[in-house]
DNA sequence: CAAAAATAATAGTATTACTATCATTTATAA
DNA sequence: TTATAAATGATAGTAATACTATTATTTTTG
């Protein structure tokens, strides 16, 4: 038997649920795969529609259009995420090893989960680290938080926050810290790669570097 | 005698340098309230010339784009704010207090200039906060950065980096934590207006939590 | 097997992001 | 002062984008 995990997703992003058909599930991996290369900007849905062998229309009975199928891949990974973080830090009854699981988790460049058989998760990843801030810097995000569109985000934040907040209870800015973590772990990665002069890293020696300035923000902060 | 400011910018942002006529100024100036108000992706340049009086064509024999047009009234801001930190620290000795001066005029909403008359530097604050990330979060940035679009930037960033680095010369992350001041300022702006969710602030209290929580970060990590 | 649901094929519209042309106004230099 | 160049205005046109609508065909399911 084959496992396969499922995030549930807010019904209100989709018009007619992408699980639940292969036409859906292609829907999904070529837009990671499409948005990815191409970059968010260039992303239509008549390029998707080529890339999968469908048309236009079809793709319009799944998405409104194309803003909410990026809101639906990303909150999907952050789903998708802190089913990873409760997964692989379950066992962990030390705050401070979680927080610096949680860090590596986020600050690291994710492999291909095999339990979701249509979604690369190291492409969506990508997508997070050059794209994600794209889900909310919108003139709707007021409209859009009131659809609960960013439910898994701050869930996810929430969690982080929770943690902080087990390694020190008086830290007083815990829900700003956990969204900085989660920021600047994909931010300097992006600047690392793209404009190196705002980083101290190196991009040969990968993640690591951030992975030690983020413990480092974060440990000296809280034990302040 | 009214005396002006004048910010030097990159040539090949522009096609005719707009601060040279009362067209291009007016441009500038539109540009910076119809995309504070209506947000980057639903700003065009039908609408910018109908805002002024001119005509579309009118627009591009300025700008290639309107993406250079935001790099452009970007890059402007942070060459403006560079000039404010340096005038307004000019006799600051203590590193500390710079540094302090410096995340204060970083996380407060900034007042007109009345030394730049058609830049109103209020909206322009708030475009940075909205707007800011989408002017390298492209598939582009890399060729952008060639042609030293984010100068500006890297030159606030690494002024800032100069100063943690005045407070104690064997900080390890002087780069990544002067890019982390600036990108979390305003982020954390947008969220305690946007998304409170994922902050610990009130907007009633406005900006001043902000710095609190910046300089405890900042602080804290430098000191260490 | 019939009805319903989903998909495919095609067409069409308004808007966006430009480019091109030519007439008119404004600045500048001989 | 005039000629001449430069900038602007007015208009038109194109390819692509972001959709909506219609109808035919295939697939699912009760």
């Amino acid at each position: 038997m084959k496992l396969e995990v499922q995030i549930k997703m807010n019904e209100t992003l989709y018009l007619r649920d992408p699980e639940q058909s292969e036409l859906g599930r292609n829907i999904i991996k070529h837009s990671i795969q499409l948005i990815q290369k191409t970059g968010f900007e260039s992303f239509t849905f008549k390029k998707l529609a080529e890339a999968i062998g469908t048309t236009e229309a079809g793709i319009y009975r799944y998405f409104e259009n194309k803003h909410k199928l990026l809101v639906y891949i990303i909150s999907w990974y952050w789903g998708w995420l802190e089913f990873q973080i409760g997964y692989q830090t379950k066992n962990v009854n030390d705050p401070i090893t979680k927080l610096q699981q949680v860090i590596k988790l986020l600050a690291t460049t994710v492999e291909d989960d095999i339990m979701t058989s249509h979604v690369d998760e190291s492409l969506l990843h990508q997508i997070i680290i050059a794209e994600g801030s794209k889900s909310y810097l919108t003139k709707h995000v007021s409209e859009d938080n009131k659809q609960q569109y960013f439910k898994p985000y701050k869930d996810l934040c929430k969690s982080v926050g929770d943690i902080i907040l087990e390694c020190n209870a008086n830290y007083p800015y815990p829900h700003s810290l956990a969204s900085t973590i989660v920021e600047v772990a994909h931010l300097q990665n992006f600047f690392m790669h793209n404009l190196p002069a705002l980083t101290d890293f190196d991009k040969t020696k990968k993640e690591d570097q951030i992975i030690d300035f983020l413990n480092h923000l974060v440990f000296s902060s809280i034990n302040k």
